[in-house]
RNA sequence: GGCCCCAUGGUCAAGCGGUUAAGACGGCGCCCUCUCAAGGCGCAAUCAGGAGUUCGAUUCUCCUUGGGGUCACCA
């Protein structure tokens, strides 16, 4: 039997590496075993639609390397894949449950169900308290003649417990009695979310069902359904939470399951951060699953080939900025130039780069960068000179002080001026300057560097600093060092 | 609060009865060095607590504690 995993978002327009970490586990279930990876969008809260949302999952799985093999984009052998468009479909299969006597109809009015839950003791086990499970049969015919709004709720047993196993929870037992007469048609006649789960995942022939470790006290619902139909019940691979880091009122930090109030964990949000697409998802790959060889670093297809459910935890974890720029920042150390440049040459544009630079600054830029962003501020220096402080000629380390660097910029401005500008002619000015007069390439680089970027900070060396400026600015800046130098 | 799940450094984690308890991120220090990185080397830091079981518990059982999840005509 071939292996088939859904992902079945509902279109909210936002996509946080919560939910994309369930789309990747089941995409790695499936590929793995060389199986099916089906996209079902789950649109059945017609109130809660985002316009635009449906459009989101699909650029989102679409960067992100989760290519689905059937969906509503591309269609399939069990289609349709929108919920909203199987709508009719549902119904039936709740009305035999209750020809069976497996459900019921339910005309509670959700004011008596407030009150319910209003007047509700702790103690109290289920939400709801049964009250039209055992309507006499005249009373509800009555009712549906008169057109009283209605539900259809499931019978649940009353005693006895439910056991049931996952593949990376074990067996997990459940009270019976903790089991609330579900809902399974709305009384708008949309059915609900639990419902056209199972009758969707059965139809659709889907074999495992992974999903958050939040389902896990709800599974024996699903599976009293699945029960009711006779119906084989799915493998369960329940996935422990992703947390995140949230400050509450008293100001304590605290860590819940991720949601949007956790900053930008949204994938879109990270992807204008830039970060990677293969990074994030190398990293959240590592949230809650190890390799056995606790490798770090996964293209998709060593993950797919990597990937055992036998190594998912089962405790919840942080999720880590740190380490997600670090993953980051070894995919950029690991791109080849024409990667390289792909992404830098916006931020390259914006600052009027160049080409003849471009080798250079990926030299230089590789190493220092963890997003591509950052470019921006590293270079910073080129778009920004002004009236910096002159102290910064000064560099213990170096023996740099104001005098010597007056000295030094003074002596090697005519130097300069006559340099073929390139960065090994810089180079060797610089140093054949030092050696000539038995200084330390240090004491002549520094306030070389200084001068004409004006910051302490640059990426790079003097002479990779002065390339980038130019030759004419190099000198210019150069010279207002030393004016100031001077006064 | 009821129910369910979880518990190795700050974080991600390996471990699956006998180990000096890996590794990674982060932190710190040193080296390299014209700054900042990268790189190299090194250091600090973990089995929540208590009972059992066992010749022997991080590992198995129970309790406590702590954390998380869940209790909708939301998904």
């Amino acid at each position: 039997m071939t292996v088939r995993t859904r992902f079945a978002p509902s279109p909210t327009g936002f996509m946080h590496v919560g939910n994309l970490r369930t789309a990747l586990y089941e995409y790695l279930t499936a590929k793995h075993e060389n199986g099916t990876f089906v996209l079902r969008i789950e649109d059945t809260d017609q109130e809660r639609y985002v316009e635009g949302a449906t459009q989101v999952i699909y650029d989102t799985l679409k960067i992100a390397g989760l290519i689905h093999d059937e969906g509503p984009d591309l269609g399939g052998d069990f289609g349709p894949y929108v919920q909203s468009e199987r709508l009719n479909l549902y119904k039936p299969y709740a009305e035999q449950l209750v020809k069976e006597g497996k459900a019921y109809y339910c005309f509670c009015t959700k004011e008596r169900l407030e009150s319910l839950r209003a007047s509700a003791d702790s103690k109290d086990v289920v939400g709801y308290d049964r009250h039209c499970r055992d309507l006499p049969q005249e009373e509800v015919q009555r009712l549906l003649d008169a057109g009283t709004p209605y539900v259809i709720r499931q019978k649940m047993a009353l005693d006895g417990e439910s056991t049931y196993t996952d593949l990376v929870y074990g067996e997990i037992t459940i009270p019976n009695a903790d089991l609330d007469d579900q809902v399974l048609i709305k009384a708008d006649g949309f059915p609900t979310y639990n419902f056209a789960n199972v009758i969707d995942d059965h139809l659709m022939g889907i074999t495992h069902v992974v999903r958050g470790s939040e389902y896990l006290s709800s599974t024996p619902k699903y599976n009293a359904l699945y029960e009711a139909f006779g119906w084989d019940i799915p493998t369960y691979v329940h996935l422990p939470l992703i947390m995140g880091k949230s400050v509450d009122e008293d100001g304590k930090e605290v860590v819940s399951k991720l949601s949007k109030r956790h900053g930008s964990t949204g994938f879109m949000d990270l992807i204008n951060e830039g970060f990677l697409p293969e990074a994030i998802i190398n990293y959240i790959a590592l949230l809650g699953w190890a390799p056995t060889d606790n490798t770090e670093i996964f293209s998709m297809d060593e993950l797919i080939k990597a990937f055992d459910p036998a190594g998912i935890s089962k405790s919840p974890s942080v999720f880590d900025y740190d380490k997600l720029e670090w993953v980051n920042a070894e995919y950029i150390k690991k791109m080849d130039s024409a990667e390289f440049l792909k992404n830098a040459k916006p931020f390259y544009d914006d600052l009027g780069i160049d080409a003849a630079n471009y080798e250079m600054l990926e030299e230089i830029l590789k190493p220092r960068i963890t997003r591509f962003t950052q470019i921006t501020e590293k270079l910073l220096f080129l778009k920004e000179f002004g009236e910096f402080d002159l102290s910064l000629f000064e560099h213990k380390k170096s023996k740099s002080t104001l005098e010597t660097s007056k000295a030094i910029l003074e002596a090697l401005i005519p130097t300069l001026e006559s340099l073929d500008w390139n960065r090994d002619a810089i180079t060797n000015a610089l140093t054949e300057y030092a050696t000539a007069n038995e200084m330390k390439n240090a004491l002549v680089m520094w306030p070389v560097r200084i001068a004409a970027a004006g910051v302490a900070v640059t990426p790079g060396g003097c002479a990779e600093v002065l390339m980038l400026l130019g030759k004419d600015e190099s000198i210019r800046r150069i010279k207002i060092g030393l004016d100031r130098l001077s006064k």
